[in-house]
DNA sequence: TTTATCCGGTCTGGTCACCGAACCACAGTT
DNA sequence: AACTGTGGTTCGGTGACCAGACCGGATAAA
């Protein structure tokens, strides 16, 4: 963990859990990597951050245990998910669902659908018809009524098509 | 907002919450509110932090709207969460219970008990016998078998004692 | 009335993280 | 052999965070 990123004096599970996604950036990383983004330049012209802050985050969740570094052809590599960050999903999604909520006045950006019954899941990520509440590889991600056309690079197009989470994005 | 701590191109909903809580601290002082610290001098005793950067927060908050500021004797204030702030309850619980699952490997430090029966909340904040799940007002905090007793301020000693979520600490 | 203490801050100087831009090494393509 | 795409590292500048000093108003104590 970087320096000044700690909460030494802390005794409390919260605190633990933003030395590892606490920094900035490192949650929309996160969001990313579930929607099936999985290369550092795909990643890139996403989220308009840094080269220089992208590698740090990716190493650093990757030394977290979050991302799964993988070579899928001599000299590229590609992030991968791994199960303890898929138990950051109901976190990641009611932030966001928080965001929806109180800093989106024209409704939903995006929805979330459960495959399996085809219904959209409500605020707390439950699937009422099925009484569950889906895994993030059991969701469709589709654009909302407040979708912004808004960034027009290839992987904004791919986010904006109807997948399933942690599907990788077809190569641009 | 502070320079340098938005998300200017990014168009979710994701970002624009963390742009309200996505600085260093500002989840911890949350939490601490809602546990029922009210005051400057309390917060600073409990999360070692500094006085320019807990002011810098408490007045983000503020101006977000996630606080309000009350005068409770001339000169005097204390810091109370609004309705916006209570919806942040599960964000914050979820984010906390990663931490307890993945970061605190002699079990939980803290279990919150739905006040209406009795029983502790599951991982997803729901109480199973009610078949509900309870908002932050109907919820007790105790401490659980890892809770630490390393620290020993009078606002740590109190917040250690049974109690609702809100309900201000006893003043030391 | 003077003095002290508590509360809730602001100010300051130093350090560290984040930023954009430039640079670079490797693999495959033309 | 030159060029392109990928996945970075390095560099100098800016701003956020830090501990510690200082401070003003309100009450409490002498």
């Amino acid at each position: 963990m970087a320096l000044g990123t700690d909460y030494a004096g802390q005794d409390c599970s919260l605190a633990r859990a933003l030395e590892v996604v606490g920094e900035r950036w490192t949650l929309l990383v996160l969001r990313d990597c579930f929607f099936g983004v999985r290369r550092f330049t795909d990643l890139r012209a996403h989220l308009d951050i840094s080269r220089a802050v992208l590698a740090a985050r990716l190493a650093d969740l990757v030394d977290a245990g979050l991302l799964e570094r993988r070579e899928y052809r001599p000299g590229r590599h590609e992030y991968v998910v791994t199960p303890d960050a898929l138990d950051l999903w109901p976190a990641l999604y009611a932030l966001s669902q928080w965001g929806e909520r109180h800093r989106s006045p024209d409704g939903p950006r995006r929805i979330f659908v459960h495959t399996a019954c085809g219904t959209a899941v409500d605020a707390t990520g439950a699937c009422r018809p099925c009484a569950t509440t889906p895994r993030p590889a059991d969701l469709e991600i589709r654009p909302g009524p407040a979708a912004s056309l808004r960034r027009d690079d290839p992987v904004s197009r791919g986010l904006r098509e109807p997948h399933r989470l942690l599907t990788p994005l077809p190569a641009a």
